[in-house]
Order: C-alpha cells, then structure tokens, then sequence
DNA sequence: TTGGAAAATGAGTCGCGACTCATTATCGTA
DNA sequence: TACGATAATGAGTCGCGACTCATTTTCCAA
C-alpha cells in the first residue's frame, strides 16, 4: 500500500468517526470527505459502501474500547468502565446508531475485557457472585442507549447508575 | 369531519403502527399507504408530513402506555409494568425508533402513571424510599432500547431486570 | 530521471422517497 | 335527486445521497 494511500485511509477514518459521532449515521459520505479533505471517490476507493466506513470505524471504537477496558481493574474497575462508557455515549451517536451495522461484539475483545472486570469486582466482593457477563454487557447497552436518547445531566446520570451498582452488589 | 376521512385516518394510524413497527421509521409512507388501502396523496393530506405522521402514532402509544400503567399497582405494579415494556420494545421498533421525534415525554401521563406506580411499590416496601421518579423512567427508556437493541432472549431479560429490580429494591 | 502502476479526482448517474396538484370521486345536505 | 364542498387519487416533481468511471495526479522502483 502506498503512503498517501495509508495516510488518506487514517483520515477518513478520523473524519468519519467526528462526522458520524455529532449528526449520527444518517450523515453523508460527503460530509466525511469534505472532513477529511479528500475527494469522495477516494472514500469509496477504501471503503467500497458506507456500510464498509462504519463497520471500520465501529471495530476501531470497540478495540479501544476494550483496550481502555484493559488498563482497569480492581474493585471497581468495572463501575469506572460504566461511568466512562455513560460519558462517551451521551457526547456521540456513534456507537449507539451503529446497531443495524453488523459486527460481531466479541470484535476486539470487549466481551472478555468486561468479563475480566467483572471477575475482579466479585472476587474483592463488590459484585455479587451470581451475576454473570451476558447481563452485564446488557446494561452497558441499556445505559449507553438511554443516555444518548435522554439527554441525561450529570445527576440524572449518577441517580441511574447508583441503581444499577446497587442492583449488582445486592 | 366526512366520515369517509375519519375512517381513512384511523386506517393510516395503524397501517403506519404496524409498518413501523417492523422496519423502523425509516419505512417509506408509501408502504404505509398501501397497506393502509389508500392513495399516497391521502396520507399526505392527513399528515403534511412524516414526522407528523410519526408524532401522531407516538402520541398514541405513549397514552396507551400510560392507560395500561394506569390499570396496574400494588407491590410489584411497577415491575410487571417494565416486563410489560420490555416484552413490546423486542416486538416493535416504532417507539425506540422516535428518539428523533419531539413529543414531551409527559404526554398522555405517562410520566404521572409511573410516578403512582412508584408510590405504590414504595408503600409496600417492594421499591426502597429514596428512589425517585426520573431515574426510574430513565430505567425505563434503556431498557426498551436494550431489549431492541441486543435482540434479548428471555433469559437474558430476566437476569437484566433482576438486576434492576435488585437495585431498585435494595 | 522516468515509466508505469497505484491512487486521487469530481462531475455525473441512478434510485429512492418525501411531497405536490390537477383531476376525479364521494359525501352530506337541501 | 342534485349539487357544492370535501376528500381521494396517483402520476409527476424534486432533492438528496450512495456510488461510478474516465481522466489526471502522485508515488516509487529501477
């Protein structure tokens, strides 16, 4: 691959994750490339449907996510993966809207990330024993899209999520 | 009012329920008018536009949402009312779909419905006192948007609610 | 340097879906 | 019934956005 090639390819993916995380994904291709600086014709040559674009940029964000997920840890690592995971949300529609577009969850290793937190949270006993990772990567879901839709303040917020700790520690 | 209109009105409501409900709303109003037997045109001259059609048929829902709360109560009134929601939202994307659309919240009381159904799960000591009503509707909303979302088996719902019910109890 | 392959360009095509309006049909009243 | 007002019809307009491709530009290896 040659460089300019490699160097446009970053920059629509950077282009289209701002342009996509502010209108949401009913934005155009177009918008992405004016972003980016690079003619249309060019998104399409690295990404040959708008599909291809969001599928790329949603396996960058659950790789990072997983990644952020890695470095916590702890007692409550998993509450600060949740607050952070809130917070994200509620600034982009990306990862929310993205549900139509079809890339597996297990993708850069989120579910084990959570997974992994959630057997530190047990083992220092913050979480209750029998709650299991299916429902918890469902609340993560639940919150992201609530929080989005809501347009949750920071109390809202922190009320909702007490909830949800008290339900796992109970 | 010509009852022939009056009739087509009512037909369009539900022919655009049922459609949306299964293709989202970015189902096109022709779909709508044909399976609702009239010409497109008449679509149109009931709802100039489509979020007016869209805003009509959430108006609907969200006060036939608040009518089905209105019926229920006693301890676990609130919870059979969020297994109630639950089970719909799987069904139908119409109402998670309308994020977009503004009609107040508090349209068709719904907001007051689940407000009594707290009171009431609080008297009877199913729901601890210091839970309040936003973040219970809060709850509300993810969770629909979860359960279309992540395509919930019943399981899965079930051990997600535990959760909640957990929280909201503890 | 330079030749040619790889990449970028952007005006143009295409299909779709929201919305219009001149015409036709239907209703309800006198 | 007759007739005017109200409503229904549906082919057509319009704009938008995904995608194409002939042409031009850029890179890089020999």
């Amino acid at each position: 691959m040659r460089a300019d090639a490699r160097r446009n390819r970053e920059r629509i993916l950077d282009a289209a994750e701002e342009v996509f995380a502010h209108h949401g994904t009913s934005a155009s291709t177009e918008e992405v490339a004016r972003l980016a600086g690079v003619a249309i014709g060019t998104v399409f040559r690295h990404f040959p449907t708008k599909d291809d674009l969001l599928a790329a940029i949603l396996k960058r964000l659950l790789a990072r996510l997983a990644e952020d997920a890695a470095t916590l840890g702890g007692a409550d690592g998993l509450h600060v993966f949740f607050r952070r995971l809130v917070a994200q949300s509620a600034a982009k529609r990306t990862v929310v809207d993205l549900a139509g577009v079809s890339v597996p969850a297990a993708v850069g290793g989120l579910d084990e990330a959570v997974g992994e937190l959630l057997r530190q949270a047990q083992a220092a006993g913050t979480v209750r024993g029998d709650v299991r990772r299916p429902e918890v990567m469902a609340l993560l879901v639940c919150v992201c899209q609530g929080a989005l839709q809501g347009g949750w303040d920071v109390e809202l917020q922190e009320r909702t999520l007490a909830v949800i700790f008290a339900g796992l520690a109970a």
